[in-house]
RNA sequence: GUGGGUAUAGCUCAGUCGGUAGAGCGCCUGGUUGUGGUCCAGGAGGCCGCGGGUUCAAGCCCCGUUACUCACCCCA
């Protein structure tokens, strides 16, 4: 029986899973960069009284502690510290450390593990990786920003429907339409009617009519208005005109609504069918000032936002100085984990290797050496066989991996051949000069048919 | 943290009324004279999650426990 049983919410993938994973991370970083995004890479602790600061009690924390420690100072002292729970805190801690050294806005992009205590279920992880970009200014932020983050995002997402991805949808909703037209309606406990709405999808209508009354102190008729107002979606003007229909009017609410409709119609005009105004989308909306966003893959709502951040108008801030920031969050593990569960992607091979040079006998490894030195002094991947065992198993060896070519050196004189042995043709080559096809050469993440 | 489900070969899973452990796939060997895949024949591989109880006898029944898993909570 298996003694050592896998850790659940800590994934790990085999070497196929692994290269999607990776090819998926070279990707998005490419695109991130290719807009102007600089990488970073933080600590994997913060203090803990840090990680808490922002109220954020609901993501437990793991405690980093040492197995020699004394006991009296173990606990809840200053400086305990905390694994990260996502990259925007210790990006907010990481700009008032260097703010000195860093010009804003600051665009940087960060890809690393979180840790969340949480139970874990189909794509939820107590360890996962993060693609994280952001924008961060000093005192000022411009809105147009807002528009831009989830613009590359869906370069990113769209660079990655090569691969087997299947298309997605980014809800994106604004806090001020939100705040501004639960307090025009009278409505005191606007976070509250925030998680009250959030839970539509799950409870229905009805129900949340109803909780909005128990709960957040609505009368029916308020209540029916925060459904109305949760129920309007679109890409246009017309989301506006049809919130104001609703009767409600305040400064903020019409200032989050002029926000929420430049970022849709720019990005209808610059991403056509990715991006839609959802007024449903109510998670975050407790802690962002202004836009939230929320991903999903279509044909797998259930899986979750597998991208999701917002505005603060306050990221950071010193005391004299203000930094408010934009970003949004690719949850990796969690998009990875249903490419592969779902057989979406897979790579064109388990391993780097093109070819496999054959051993004819131990006494002559050192000429298939050398071929392989050859080729790989040509940037070609090459392995060479484990061992001398018959040709039909060496060829084996490389068919189980999906390794394309063998390659057999010529004995006594006799001039090279090389095998693709997913054709069978085998022909005479020189490995100075022989090239595999350009798609050969190294594994490639293809889509999966299904 | 609260509920439900599951745990048998490397993997997916059967296992009847309690009676000495099974299949498919995979793996190894041979047929094949060093050129794979198909086919045929043979073979290896089990603390039946762990601990206790009932019984002449437990994979099966009972209690406990751990792990995994699904849902809630919450979130990428």
């Amino acid at each position: 029986m298996a003694r050592i049983a896998p850790l659940s919410g800590f994934p790990e993938w085999l070497p196929e899973g692994r290269a999607v994973e990776s090819h998926i991370l070279r990707t998005v970083a490419h695109v991130f960069e290719l807009h102007g995004f600089v990488g970073i890479e933080t600590r994997a602790v913060e203090p803990l009284e840090q990680l808490l600061s922002k109220g954020e009690t609901s993501k437990e924390v793991y405690l980093l502690r040492r197995l020699q420690e004394d006991g009296e100072q173990s606990g809840s002292g200053d400086k305990t510290l905390g694994l990260h729970f996502d990259l925007t805190v210790p990006l907010a801690r990481y700009v008032l450390e260097n703010a000195g050294h860093l010009s804003f806005p600051f665009k940087r992009y960060q890809i690393q593990k979180v840790w969340r205590g949480e139970r874990p279920q189909d794509g939820r992880f107590r360890e996962f990786t993060q693609a994280d970009i952001d924008v961060v200014g000093s005192e000022e932020l411009p809105f147009h920003f807002e528009v831009e983050l989830p613009l590359v995002i869906a370069e990113a997402f769209a660079a990655l429907t090569g691969i087997g991805l299947p298309p997605v949808r980014i809800s994106v909703n604004n806090r001020k339409v939100a705040q501004g037209f639960y307090e025009g309606l009278g409505l005191a406990d606007v976070d509250g009617v925030l998680r009250t709405i959030d839970k539509l999808d799950k409870i229905g209508p009805d129900a949340v009519v109803a909780a909005l009354q128990s709960d957040n102190g609505a009368t029916e008729e308020q209540a029916r208005a925060c459904l109305a107002l949760a129920s309007i979606t679109g890409t246009d003007a017309s989301v506006a005109e049809r919130v104001l229909a609703l009767g409600v009017r305040t400064p903020r609410l019409e200032e989050g609504l002029d926000e929420l409709v430049r970022l849709v119609e720019t990005a209808a005009a610059r991403a056509p069918g990715v991006v839609v105004a959802d007024l449903r989308i109510a998670r975050g909306l407790d802690y962002y000032t202004g836009s939230v966003y929320e991903t999903t893959l279509v044909g797998h709502e259930q899986l979750g936002s597998i991208c999701s951040g917002g505005r603060y108008d306050s990221l950071a801030s010193d005391g004299s100085r203000t930094y408010p920031g934009v970003g949004l969050s690719i949850g990796v593990s969690r998009l990875v984990s249903r490419l592969l569960g779902a057989g979406l992607s897979a790579p064109s091979r388990a391993v780097p290797t093109a070819v496999l040079v054959a051993v004819s006998d131990e006494a002559h490894r050192g000429a298939s050496d050398a071929v392989a030195a050859a080729l790989r002094g040509r940037d070609i991947p090459t392995d060479v066989a484990p061992n001398a065992a018959k040709f039909g198993k060496q060829i084996r060896h490389a068919d189980r991996r999906s390794i394309p070519f063998v390659w057999f050196p010529g004995a006594d004189g006799a001039p090279d051949q090389v095998k693709d042995i997913r054709t069978g043709e085998q022909v005479d080559a020189d490995p100075a000069t022989w090239e595999p096809p350009v798609a050969d050469r190294w594994p490639a993440v293809l889509p999966q048919p299904s």
